[in-house]
DNA sequence: AATAAAAATGATAATCATTATCAATATCAA
DNA sequence: TTGATATTGATAATGATTATCATTTTTATT
């Protein structure tokens, strides 16, 4: 099957409500996917503003929310009370590693305990929607 | 070996600290002891003031963080950023199937799980110092 | 191109959970 | 009983996120 890309979807989305593909939005959107790591939202807003320093930061929540809405964008709550924002759409799921010092998140994808876990959901009949899973520790490079 | 009770192990906490047991936070722990389920800090409280009506919320904050601390309490973020506290003392690691229609909680344990995130944390020579796992779905009361 | 309706923006106020502050109170060892 | 110290509760402050709203952009229509 023939990949829509994901300038498409939010394109899509958009026309669908009757919202509007502006300035700031396009600017945020090329920004969030050009970055490859898991960034919050002031880290987003930086970046954009260095594209365009008037776009505010409220555009920037306003405009990863959409791209939650729309399926390119995943939030995550990887470190305290922060959200941080990754592409999802076209990717494969996934789950991470965070070292607790240095900030550094892998990811990491166990088909097994994918199966464990709908195993599980089965067992007391429950239908899982989404799954959070999240492995916090020390990473090779700060184990010196 | 002999399992130590929970009052003595806040107890200790406290003395090694130059705390006080006081009237307050003795009230606070019956309180968090006797409850079953993963409350928040506002339905801790509400239990409190049945107690006594003039402990006071900030009182119940702090508290909380003292068993977190001492290794009584567990924190665990099962909904939309408010943090729920469980006894852990002397009990297994578990982790947890939220119905996000009912707001019901379930506990599960699965080895194999355990087991497969061990191993991958060995693959990335990373040590993993705690994990959180949770599962959302809709649970069988909620499928009618 | 001019116009009018609708949507979006940025500044800022509001919200909500949690933590910090601080004067008043409780605790405890001497 | 006293005096040093820890604790309390009320409340202010904080930090992340959302709501509000006057102004500006965008789009469709003339
Ligand atoms: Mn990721
Ligand atoms: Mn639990
Ligand atoms: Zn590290
Ligand atoms: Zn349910």
């Amino acid at each position: 099957m023939k990949q829509i890309p994901e300038s498409k979807i939010l394109e899509d989305f958009l026309a669908e409500k009757n919202m509007r593909l502006t300035y700031p939005r396009k600017v945020i959107v090329q920004v969030f996917l050009q970055s490859m790591s898991h960034l919050d939202i002031e880290e987003l807003h930086e970046r954009v503003r260095k594209v365009d320093k008037d776009i505010g930061l409220a555009t920037v929540y306003r405009t990863m929310n959409l791209l939650v809405e729309c399926g390119l964008a995943q939030e995550n709550v990887l470190f305290q009370d922060k959200k941080c924002f990754e592409r999802v759409y076209g990717r494969d799921h996934h789950d991470h590693l965070v070292c607790t010092r240095c900030r550094t998140v892998k990811e990491f994808h166990h088909p097994m305990i994918e199966r464990f876990q709908e195993k599980t959901a089965k067992k007391h009949e429950f239908s899982i929607v989404s799954h959070r899973m999240t492995l916090f520790g020390i990473c090779r490079d700060c184990k010196e």
